[in-house]
DNA sequence: CCACCGACCGACTGACCGGTCGGTTTATAC
DNA sequence: GTATAAACCGACCGGTCAGTCGGTCGGTGG
């Protein structure tokens, strides 16, 4: 038996869901709301009872993705272990999503500049929170215990962050093949670098 | 005296450079062609007499640009010496390009799922000549003359611009310094990895 | 000077978009 | 069964946008 309560709940995420697919593959402004109110089954009117406004449901579709995510992450953070393990698990479970929630991931990069004010900044924070500031705690614990040399953690983090982004693209998701070799590539590019002779010398 | 021909020329280049700044702080449906032509100090009549479409500026701003980089860089591509001595030249020159022009770089990723078609598939490949494609071409001297590990040389283009676009970031500029300390930082990074005892063991 | 043409203008067009609103439907409580 | 409120509908609205068009202006050549 479907309360109403339910049936609300059941026909938003039937909406955010809708959105997901689009928004992944299309910008912003590419994407109006007929068409998410076409790909959930309802009509425009139907949808603007549940959210505010475009700009509502994008934010609502992003910052409830940021959070799940925020959590699935922290348990990375959470497992002891190297700095490299922790990144490695970190990394598997971000790898190991639906592609389509993988992708949802960039959508702040794209679509930032199109938003301003408070819902520019809560995209950014939220982001930040989920991805970014976790990896960059897990390598201040990698600097403390002198696994990773000294280096400005925030910078590491982006640019770990920036490693993966190039292995999950079409290209070197083929060419990798599977998520362990992804994981093995970043991991190894991060923390041995590509030289062949190494030069002992910290990043 | 200003002939017809370079009067012309003059005002199509004013049109660009007034769409540079804009495209590179909005997304593409965010500028309006009213912005840009206002910004050019002309109409938008004037404007349409030059481009046959906003599509059109948008394309012949970015071919163009991306036809300047790659002059540009096929300097270092072209330069003997060792892999890393390459790449330093040719992220130095993209590095010491003013802010704009640099910016102008990552709109591809952020506005190519606007475009369709062909004009999707020029703006892709002329992004890919004028610098991944480059520094993959050094990258894979690097692997020939055992400087770097064996492994897929465009996966590794990708990941050095991935690198450099973290450093060129806000917080990054800030906390490096200067480009000498950006460069230093991507090199050390790419090369070297993060790990303070290297493992021996390629990338 | 005059004719011509390219460069440019400013008013206009119509498609499209986010959002609205009066009405209908559905679920629930009494 | 009835009343109510939420969920939903479909037609509508008005602002915005890319693009158009008839006209003017300026430069050039005969």
């Amino acid at each position: 038996m479907l309360t109403a309560q339910t049936r609300s709940e059941a026909t938003a995420a039937r909406i955010i869901a809708a959105a997901k697919s689009l928004f992944v593959a299309r910008n912003y402004s590419d994407v109006t709301t007929d068409m998410i109110a076409a790909a959930a089954e309802i009509t425009k009117g139907g949808l603007y009872h549940h959210f505010a406004s475009k700009e509502d449901l994008y934010l609502a579709m992003m910052l409830g993705d940021f959070e799940d995510k925020r959590r699935l992450f922290e348990q990375a953070v959470a497992t002891p272990g190297t700095c490299r393990d922790r990144l490695a698990q970190l990394t598997r479970d971000y790898l190991e999503l639906p592609h389509e929630e993988r992708e949802l991931t960039h959508l702040v990069r794209r679509d930032v500049n199109t938003f301003s004010g408070k819902e520019r900044d809560s995209l950014i924070s939220a982001y930040q929170k989920a991805l970014p500031a976790q990896i960059e705690t897990i390598i201040n614990d990698g600097i403390r215990d002198e696994e990773v040399a000294a280096c400005d953690a925030r910078i590491l983090a982006w640019s770990f962050v920036a490693l993966v982004e190039v292995v999950i693209g079409q290209y070197a998701e083929v060419t990798l093949g599977n998520t362990e070799a992804q994981l093995e590539h970043v991991l190894g590019l991060f923390f041995g670098g590509v030289s062949i002779t190494p030069k002992g010398e910290p990043a």
